[in-house]
DNA sequence: GCCGAGATGTTGCCATTGACAACATAAGTA
DNA sequence: TACTTATGTTGTCAATGGCAACATCTCGGC
């Protein structure tokens, strides 16, 4: 009844999802330059343009990661946030700790979701992106709420500190900075962020 | 005597120069992926395979335009700082913006800059980019000789603020940030800097 | 002046790639 | 069942980066 095991199918079921998986491994592996359409079809086991079908030029496969990404992140700042029910400090923290993680261990991912020429208005993944941003805009104005922060736009303010993560993990994934000091300078940074760099009154 | 005018030489004089030139040009109007060292030798004028005695491969033409980038950002902020015998803050408010402008007049060449694989120790990159972050960290430095600023880490709070313009930067050439905020976010992001988030006292 | 070596360009070639068109097969549905 | 749509396949093309073999220029030592 059912077909051989190693039978090749004609159809491969998901191949959007196999697309993608193996596309996230080979750009982890060997950057997003490399990542090469007719390759991953060869490893799914499908006919070079097979891929076709689900994302209809390289780019496209390349935002839908982007996307992923960013989706992925967001999760991942909310659940740091709310990890713990202490004060503010900690949670602002643990968030941009959560970011600094996340980019660093995903550098090609990285790059994808800031390179992704995003197109004015909004694409799929601008909109992906700015569900990353929320949680730290939403964080912020908790913060300004609680007067735990200067009252302020916090809107540019959460996004001036998320460019300060991005920028930290831009120069540790690039080897310009040693990925030791990740820790070190994301809580320089928080501390910064915080109480600022001039002396106090 | 001289060579008639129009007469294609055997050889070009300074196929190297030429090369970044065009190289800077095309990068910029259509970004890095479309990049073709073929397409280069073709405007020039040489032959498809002249390029390489200059630049082994693509991406050495592309460390090299990212070299280039690091001086040239450099030379900005080094000449923002010292335009004028002012204070600490507005000097640092023009090195910020310094960086700002040259970061989202040269969009293609920011993420050369940002992604040119820095090897470990030092390559000719790293060694560039060094010098950029140098004008940063004295000025730093300096605040701190002159106690506008508190003590510390003076590179660790060089790097941060270079992140964070940085960060700020990638937003706006990636679309995710109006570009006319610009000015508004590096000011903000400077006076985040001095005087912290949180409330004073 | 000459000549030989190294620098710089050229031609020809190859494998790989992304994109496209035409065709094949599966799956869903009226 | 027959029609329609989704999903894969094969074949082809132009372009690319990289390499090797060959051509030409430049320059320094003699």
């Amino acid at each position: 009844m059912s077909t051989p095991p190693d039978q090749r199918q004609y159809h491969h079921g998901d191949l959007r999802t196999a697309l993608l998986t193996a596309a996230d491994r080979s750009v982890r592996a060997h950057g997003v330059a490399q990542l090469s359409l007719r390759d991953l079809a060869r490893e799914i086991g499908v006919s070079h343009a097979a891929p076709r079908r689900h994302f209809p030029d390289r780019q496209s496969l390349l935002d839908a990661l982007a996307e992923n990404g960013y989706t992925r992140l967001g999760e991942r700042i909310r659940a740091a946030v709310a990890s713990g029910d202490d004060g503010f400090a900690p949670r602002l923290r643990r968030a941009a700790s959560a970011f600094a993680h996340f980019a660093t261990e995903n550098p090609a991912l990285l790059e994808l979701m800031n390179a992704a020429k995003h197109r004015p208005g909004d694409s799929p993944v601008s909109r992906s992106a700015d569900t990353a941003f929320a949680p730290l805009v939403d964080l912020i104005r908790e913060g300004q709420d609680r007067h735990v922060l200067r009252a302020g736009p916090f809107e540019e303010i959460g996004l001036i500190l998320y460019a300060t993560m991005n920028g930290i993990a831009t120069l540790i994934n690039n080897g310009l900075v040693d990925a030791t000091r990740l820790d070190d300078l994301t809580a320089a940074a928080v501390n910064q962020f915080l109480r600022g760099a001039a002396p106090h009154g």
